[in-house]
DNA sequence: AGTCTATGAATGAACG
DNA sequence: CGTTCATTCATAGACT
């Protein structure tokens, strides 16, 4: 059976999650996380990347399906019976990964305010590195990194336009690589408590 | 097959549309509607409720599968200049039920819920026409044709907004239709709850 | 048997 | 943030 949870495909245009990946977030959101901010967002992928590849905008666009969509056709919840698979789909056909089995201890917000946090995702910016592999004739031996930074997300005219947005994909013969996330170095515990606790190794 | 399509196998794993409700679903399609809103989604999955169950979530898939799909064998179109006015060039692959819409009253579902009374009605489905646009080589992906709406009904003073149908292409050859919902409570006619009339050709 | 295909379901990504 | 698009996974039914 196809049962290989641990995604087949791999088609690397688009993030999949591995099972470990979706349980972590699952919880947080079951916890009560909605819409983590930055650093929060930081944190998550930071953790969850000890599962496998996986960017901020893949968290940050987790968190906002899933909670739209929870609303959507989600809130009816009434089969039971057979739930395709969807939430429960884990049955872990077999821990891929290794027993890094991570369990999650959160503290629920603690005040109302909470969700005040977050504001602008646009500020997340992310940093590319191309290497500029271009190998071609009269190539400049300019192996230089030319680092840029681009917004995470393709902002509308509406605001913050006094940026340009370089559409950096990859393109042929120049190959982009993402090294790091935020524009902010989260050093300490963010207001929110929201700790990520592996235990078992 | 399932003609009686009464659910047989009950496979309570994925909704299996009955030949009736499938014919509705084809039909709204057919007539323009693309997207429908939570409004229209309710309402269709609470008339298609008569001929089987069924979710809401379903109807939204199943538009938004069948608009996908649509379009995503509108890909290849490469036809050579042909009659003007050819208004059919099917392109439909399957052509389902190319020539059956004509007047598709739907029998009123006699469920015991019954219709309750709104306090208002409103128009819960626009209703659209679209001329008949031959698909020329170049010219093919027209914008949108503003659609217009038009009442069959005498619909008090809704507002006509007609929610800018932003994706009306599609259905090339597409005639006149018009397609309307609307609340059995106004009236004490016989409970007729939607009711879909096609004409033109 | 097995394979195709149509299509229901899901979800990542992105738009407005 | 609600809505929509694009891909993909999964499976019932049809065909050989």
């Amino acid at each position: 059976m196809e049962a290989l949870s641990g995604r087949v495909g791999v088609k690397c245009g688009r993030w999949n999650p591995t099972a470990e990946q979706v349980k972590v977030l699952t919880e947080l959101f079951r916890a009560g996380l909605r819409t983590p901010n930055t650093e929060q967002i930081q944190r998550i992928s930071t953790y969850l990347g000890a599962f496998g590849k996986v960017e901020s905008k893949n968290i940050f666009y987790w968190f906002q399906n899933h909670k739209a969509r929870e609303r959507h056709h989600h809130k009816k919840r009434r089969r039971g019976a057979s739930s395709p698979d969807s939430g429960s789909n884990d049955e872990d056909g077999r821990a891929a990964s290794q027993e890094a089995e991570a369990d999650l201890v959160l503290k629920p917000p603690e005040s109302k305010r909470e969700a005040r946090s977050y504001s602008h995702h646009h500020r997340l910016m992310t940093c590319y590195v191309r290497d500029v592999v271009e190998q071609q004739e009269g190539m400049w031996e300019r192996p230089m990194r030319e680092v840029e930074t681009l917004e995470l997300f393709p902002l509308k005219s509406y605001d913050l336009e006094a940026e340009k947005v370089r559409y950096a994909r990859g393109g042929a013969g120049e190959q982009c690589r993402e090294i790091s996330f935020f524009d902010v170095a989260a050093g300490r515990d963010p207001p929110l408590e929201l700790r990520l606790c592996s235990f078992g190794l």
